[in-house]
Formats: structure tokens, C-alpha cells, sequence
DNA sequence: ATTATTTATGATATAACATATCAATTTTAA
DNA sequence: TTAAAATTGATATGTTATATCATAAATAAT
């Protein structure tokens, strides 16, 4: 069963990959029909490949992706289908990598917290209310308002720290 | 006096912009001499460029400013000396906004939390051990090491959200 | 003091990431 | 069936950052 908090877990290197991906896009494909949202072929590709690599992903490294596929595609083709991902929540930009990672869970609006692995360069995704509510706190004490949380922690996975120096 | 916790708050338009360049300046050479680092006039004049602002400033500004300066600077003059003061603490990048803050602690090691105010993109930095100790807990609770945080709160500050439409 | 070594900077090139703009096409609404 | 809106195509350019090799300055070793 999933962890308490925890939106997605480090995925085991022998977990199935197709099944979360495929259960990502008929997700999405969900929601999209839900909220009146056009999930265009082009977009539904780029969510795609964002899940096929399943850690944070490069918008070049999808631009190259598309265009293997025999497309035409430029930088725009595909930004404004990560502003379309990221605005409708199926995935989170990572702004300390200048990547991209899918998100499990577009169906409610939320920031993400993530543990990123600097080994593997897997990611974890928290949304643990407890850590919301403390920043909440801090900010809202200081006549802050908060619109937006950015919280990527780095370090070592639990099974990356098995073998990495102490 | 100081909030708690608050390494420095929202400054005031009108505080007295010089006396905290200096001090910063001041507090940078001393802890310089005593851990035997290097400030050189370039990485001085750095951190002095990027204190003035008083906000976060992209490396390409402080291009400009020092060739101002009638100093011979290309990209790796700039991005070096940040590289010195974020090694050394003497400077916080923002990630989200890729770009340099002062920070008026570097006595001390500490990833920084920061409030960024979206209007005046004036910056508050805090260092709250009860922000750290949860997203450690949380970490540890799934076996993640952490090695570095990255928390970047986006956002009004009071002042601000007093003129903005709610 | 003099040479060797290390550290820092100069100089050039290019990589990596992202957006502006206008045209063409496709989809939806009138 | 036309008009309007949304999406994508196409080109250009802006912004941020690093790789690499040469030169110069500072420190350490002789």
C-alpha cells in the first residue's frame, strides 16, 4: 500500500513501466474530458514520453524524442505543450533541474514536493500537508501570501544511499 | 529588533541601502581571512553588485555592470565568482528564478528558505529549523538522505498585498 | 630570491533552456 | 456555412550556463 503523503514513491527499477504509463494517460484523458480540456494528440504524446522516462526530463530530450518520431517540431512545439501539461497539472517542472516529471495525481491542484535522487536521478513526490501547513505558517506570521511553494529536496534515495560512500 | 528565525526580512524602501552592502561586504572579508578563501577584487566587486540590487539578479546583469565597470568580463568572468560565493555562502541562488541573492549569514552553512514577493521581487530570507526538521523527518522517513533544500516560496509581501486586488 | 606549483582570470566558442511573432490549419461556435 | 477561437507550423531570437585552452597572478618549495 502507498506510504501516507507520498504521491509517488521511488519507482523499483523492475517495476511494470508501461502499466504507469498507461494508467497516467487514460488519467489524463480523463480529466481533460471532465474539464472540457483538448488533450490533442501532440500533447498526449509529450505526456508520454514524459512518463516513458520516468524521472525529471529536459524539454530538448522531448523535442528530440518528437522528432524521431518522424513530426515536425521546434522548441514552441513542444514548451506549449508543457504550458498545457503544466498548467492543467500533469506534470510538475522541477526548477532545480530545468526539467520536467510527470504527476500522478492531476485530478486536484497542488504544488508537489520532491525528493530527487542525485544518484539515479529518480524523484519522489510528496504532498504532505503537515509541511504545507508549517511554511503556511512562517510566511502568513511575516503579512506573506503565498501563491506558489517551490520545494525540491536533494540527496540520495534509499537505495542509491546502500551503495554510495558514507 | 530581528523576527525569529528570519535571516532577513523584506527591507524597507527606505532603509539604508549602503550600510547593508557594506556590512555584507565587511562580514564577507572576515570570514574569508579566516577560512584562508580568496576574495579577490572581482569576487568582491561581485558580491558588491549583487547586494546593491538588493534582490535577486540574473548572472548576465552583473555582466553588464561590470563591464561597466570598463573591467574585460564575458560569461565565465560572472558565473565563476558566483560559483565562488554560492560555494562559500557569500550568495543564494534562487532557482526559480535563476538568479543570485546576497545572504547576510554566511558564518554559518544553510541551503536558505525564501519568500519572494512576485510584485516587488524583493526577497525574505529565513532559516526555520521547524521548516527543516519536518522535511527531514519526512526524507528519513522514506530512507532519502538529504543533501541539500531547496525551498522557494512565491508569493505578496504584506506590503505589497495591500495595493493588490484580492 | 628563484623556480615550481597552484589558483585565478582572460578569451573564445558553444551548449542548454526558453520565448516572441506571424502564418497556416484545425476545431468549435454562431 | 461562415465566423471565431484554439492549436500547431515555421522562423527568429533571447536568456542562461559551461567547456576549453591560454595567460597571469599568487602561493609554496627549493
Amino acid at each position: 500500500m502507498p506510504e501516507k503523503n507520498v504521491l509517488s514513491n521511488f519507482r523499483p527499477r523492475d517495476h511494470n513501466h508501461k502499466a504507469c504509463i498507461d494508467r497516467a494517460l487514460k488519467t489524463a484523458s480523463t480529466v481533460c474530458r471532465e474539464r472540457g480540456l483538448r488533450l490533442t494528440p501532440l500533447r498526449r504524446r509529450v505526456l508520454e514520453l514524459v512518463w516513458q522516462q520516468h524521472m525529471p526530463v529536459g524539454a530538448y530530450v522531448l523535442l528530440d524524442a518528437l522528432r524521431k518520431d518522424g513530426r515536425r517540431a521546434d522548441p514552441p512545439t513542444v514548451y506549449r505543450a508543457l504550458e498545457f501539461l503544466l498548467g492543467n497539472g500533469f506534470v510538475h517542472r522541477i526548477e532545480s533541474l530545468n526539467a520536467y516529471v510527470g504527476c500522478g495525481q492531476p485530478e486536484h491542484k497542488h504544488s508537489g514536493q520532491f525528493l530527487i535522487c542525485g544518484n539515479c536521478n529518480r524523484v519522489a513526490e510528496l504532498e504532505d500537508p503537515a509541511i504545507s501547513r508549517i511554511i503556511n505558517e512562517k510566511a502568513h506570521g511575516l503579512g506573506f501570501r503565498i501563491s506558489q511553494q517551490t520545494i525540491e529536496v536533494t540527496g540520495l534515495c534509499g537505495e542509491c544511499r546502500e551503495y554510495a560512500v558514507s
